[in-house]
DNA sequence: AAAGTGTGTTCGACACTATCGAACTGACGT
DNA sequence: ACGTCAGTTCGATAGTGTCGAACACACTTT
């Protein structure tokens, strides 16, 4: 296990998260399938829904509840307050206008990576992007954050969200994804060659904040994402990672500055 | 008093969402200003927390907690499942393009405006946008929205969050707002004449939605927003409502075939 | 080095309350 | 008028959230 086990928790609000981040993934639900869900009484559920909805964290909508619009504005100051966010924007503002492809700032948080922001410059490819959470061990930026964890805190990661595929070049084996880090850690640079889509290529480099008083000193990473076909030769092997690890840089050394 | 009195709530559950409310708006706090601000013990207050942080709703980041990035992912996911926004993006964007304006679109909810989401076309004015939650009575946006709801809401709304002013501009009379609304019912667009921030004027349109099962038929309005320089003669009086409402027209229309 | 501050953490005991199931309402269907 | 779906209220019991005091730990300060 993780770290779930040891000391004390309040079973009621672990009743009411639990509800909240049903009603996040299945985006709208009823009393009595919420209730069935979590195997509680209906009342009991009715409770729980009631006092998330007055604290507005719920919303009743078409005979049932979502969770509330609450989230985008509290996901949206969080980010904005948060140090990487504030001096990597204009970092990742410039690369994409640079190098007219898209441009992503990732953070680290419980093992997974989120897209907390990106500008896509002329020729970009679309591709759907800030808040979304990924795993680490498919994609450039989760692979560039990784490289610079402990291993234990690797393992913890590994063990938790486990190597799922979702391209035939995903790394699904733990030797082999070592290996890769590996040379991540020696070049400065990650990269991602349609491991997580079909057709997307990827080079990222890691931010290493520093002020980081307990934990690992990594927390987030940059990249330039670009359609397979522009993946070739210097571009994508020599110039591109030049400007991420570049632009990393800078981002590393203003946050010393807090 | 709005609705709070009547029924039961889930006191321990009510507690743990305090603390989550309360970290989002002091954005970082250690487990004795939690405490402290909630009155409650501070070993109380550690469980609360542990209990957040176990459901991933919590971080903990130098010596102290925020909440976590899953606030931005889930509103990011809830807004990406509205139909307001699938049917309403495709058309903010063509207007922020043919105007070259900022474009927003807004949704209500516990009587409060959020921005779901904009876009800026090319001489637009610079304006945080996507994931703000405004007040209803300041802004075209809100005066669109509020046009349109039952009086008894309005109250109710009115008498929740009041009618602070932002400007020298700013509607802070009951009766006065009331006017104004019934002008932006006849006219089909409500106007917004620097009664937010100085220099920004904006015109917006109601989306009245159908489905509406159970409460009032209105809960999202587009606008365009522009430097009070450009906010004069046809151009802001006459041409951009047009704009504005056609565009609004199209996703009301667009909504009914869900 | 020892005393001071600031964290977060554990413990035990009591009063409180979250929980359940059954019974109720009220809307839509048919 | 009936059925079925939604949400809601009620009362009794078992369970637990709550508190305060004491703890460990990492730092400055003295």
């Amino acid at each position: 296990m993780t770290k779930a086990t040891d000391g004390k928790r309040i079973g009621a609000s672990e009743r009411t998260l639990d509800i909240l981040t049903f009603l996040g993934e299945a985006g709208h639900a009823t009393v009595t399938e919420v209730a069935d869900r979590l195997d509680a009484a209906k009342s009991t559920t009715h409770y729980h829904l009631k006092t998330l909805e007055d604290a507005e964290f719920v919303v009743r909508t078409d005979g049932g509840y979502r969770v509330s619009l609450n989230f985008l504005t509290m996901g949206h100051e969080l980010v904005s307050r948060m140090g990487v966010y504030q001096v990597g924007k204009p970092k990742v503002d410039r690369v994409a206008r640079e190098t007219g492809e898209l441009c992503i700032l990732m953070v680290e948080e419980h093992g997974y990576g989120y897209y907390v922001y990106d500008n896509r410059g002329e020729g970009a490819v679309n591709f759907d992007t800030t808040g979304n959470r990924k795993r680490l061990h498919d994609n450039a930026l989760g692979k560039a954050v990784l490289a610079n964890l402990s291993t234990e805190r690797v393992d913890e990661i590994v063990e938790r969200h486990g190597l799922p595929a979702t391209t035939a070049q995903t790394i699904t084996d733990r030797t082999a994804l070592d290996a890769e880090l590996e040379t991540a850690r020696d070049e400065g640079v990650a990269f991602d060659r349609e491991e997580q889509l079909d057709g997307l290529c990827c080079v990222a480099a890691p931010i290493r904040s520093t002020h980081a008083s307990g934990s690992d000193p990594v927390e987030a990473a940059l990249s330039v994402a670009v359609p397979a076909s522009r993946a070739r030769d210097d571009y994508f092997n020599e110039e591109l990672p030049h400007v991420v690890s570049d632009a990393a840089n800078l981002v590393e050394l203003e946050l010393q500055e807090y």
